[in-house]
DNA sequence: GGATCGATCGGCT
DNA sequence: GCCGATCGATCCG
């Protein structure tokens, strides 16, 4: 069975739906020939002018205009000085909407996405929005880059189905206020996967050397 | 282990 | 001018 990059049509859907199926499948990065590739743990929904977290939410600009084109492209953005992170659009072109990815498992390529951290533990490669586009190279050049088009460096491949039993759901990290949007449970992440962002607990096994 | 803070700059009020 | 869909260093107990 060949590999099958997901379609527009898998990303023109419900961006809950969306985020939820998105988990489990496969990040690819192309990257001087070379692909890096992570499969998703971790995301967020994003969603119109009425989510007051959605950087849409105060209508049209520049930066987040992307987010109103059609489903299957990458929204990318900088923030605090230094950081990238990675969006997929969703909806109807028109509807600003996205999946924010917040962190993937590394799947390949792990020699160069280290080579693309220096200095960093392995266990931090890819766990954060701002850690896994810089562990793949991803930064504004991939703003508006379409996931659907054949020849396109950046794409996500199907993967195996997860049950909903290993899935997780909580309010989204960095949003915080009163208005319902910003406490709804719109992160989606695998539970107890140690690539998951966030701070480690104390039943965290990942950083036991048992 | 957990809390706090500085970095660093584009976007928007 | 202010602040952010973050990260990493530092300080404290």
């Amino acid at each position: 069975m060949p590999i099958k990059r997901l379609t527009r049509e898998f990303y023109g859907r419900a961006t809950l739906i969306v985020a939820r199926e998105l988990l489990g499948q496969r990040l690819v990065r192309l990257y001087h020939g070379e692909q890096l590739a992570g499969r998703i743990v971790e995301v967020e929904a994003y969603i119109g002018q009425g989510d007051q977290a959605c950087h849409a939410s105060m209508g049209r600009t520049a930066r987040n205009a992307v987010m109103f084109g059609p489903p299957g492209q990458a929204y990318v953005y900088f923030i605090y000085g230094m950081h990238y992170c990675l969006n997929i659009v969703t909806e109807a072109e028109g509807f600003p909407a996205a999946v924010l990815i917040r962190a993937v498992e590394p799947q390949a390529g792990l020699a160069t996405m280290q080579a693309l951290r220096p200095g960093r533990p392995l266990a931090d490669l890819t766990r954060g929005p701002g850690r896994l586009c810089a562990a793949l190279a991803i930064d504004l050049s991939c703003n508006g880059a379409d996931l659907c088009a054949p020849d396109s460096a950046l794409w996500v491949e199907e993967d195996a189905a997860l049950p909903d039993s290993a899935i997780a759901a909580g309010p989204r990290i960095g949003v915080r206020g009163d208005m319902a949007a910003l406490q709804a449970p719109w992160r989606y992440y695998l539970q107890d996967n140690p690539w998951v962002s966030g701070r480690r607990t104390v039943t965290d096994h990942t950083t036991d050397h048992r």
